[in-house]
DNA sequence: TTATATTGCGGCCGTTCGCCGACATGTTAT
DNA sequence: ATAACATGTCGGCGAACGGCCGCAATATAA
């Protein structure tokens, strides 16, 4: 299943979940981590901890797959980025 | 491409970069995180955001795709579990 | 209905992220 | 040789995470 933002993981761990019969308690449990934390996990908080999500999705039986779209994504900040750049090292 | 760990996510993501030719400091401005955070992510580090994880791998032309692997891993807090679950389901 | 379990939310607080500098090292180019 | 770049490291600081506690809505069961 692809997934296009972190709410797309969130909205699908849940699901998994309750596939599972599980509890957020349960789960919560299981990965280690407070009952807040699946809350917030599942509302799609973007500020979670990429380790306790990866620990997670693995107690779902979720394994992460990583697949290369040929293309280069659209670099957004172009222009802004020789500006940054040049910031960055000394003045010649 | 299946990961098992955070850390086969963070090499492949380095490995991806170099492919695209790009600089740790260019990626950082591209996804709008520091330098730092870039070296962490690809050392490996466990506790760096999600929603960056997310996007950095967007950045990179990874899609993140889950697979439903079979049943529920070993879980490691069974004793708790098992009770909890024992008052889940009916019990004769 | 009455219970029971599950879920969501709001403080509080210790810990730590992520950013910013400056600096060190190694590579490459002029 | 110098200069520029790329990658890492270190110290420091504001901001925020994540855990614990309780309580109010909702499910779900008896």
């Amino acid at each position: 299943m692809k997934t296009k933002t972190v709410r797309d993981v969130a909205a699908l761990a849940r699901k998994r979940r309750r596939e599972l019969g599980l509890a957020q308690a349960q789960l919560a449990a299981a990965v280690g981590v407070g009952r807040e934390w699946i809350i917030d996990f599942e509302k799609g908080k973007s500020t979670v901890e990429w380790g306790l999500v990866f620990r997670t999705l693995k107690e779902l039986g979720l394994e992460i797959d990583l697949a290369e779209s040929r293309q280069i994504p659209p670099s957004p900040a172009e222009d802004d980025l020789t500006a940054i750049l040049e910031r960055g090292r000394r003045h010649p």
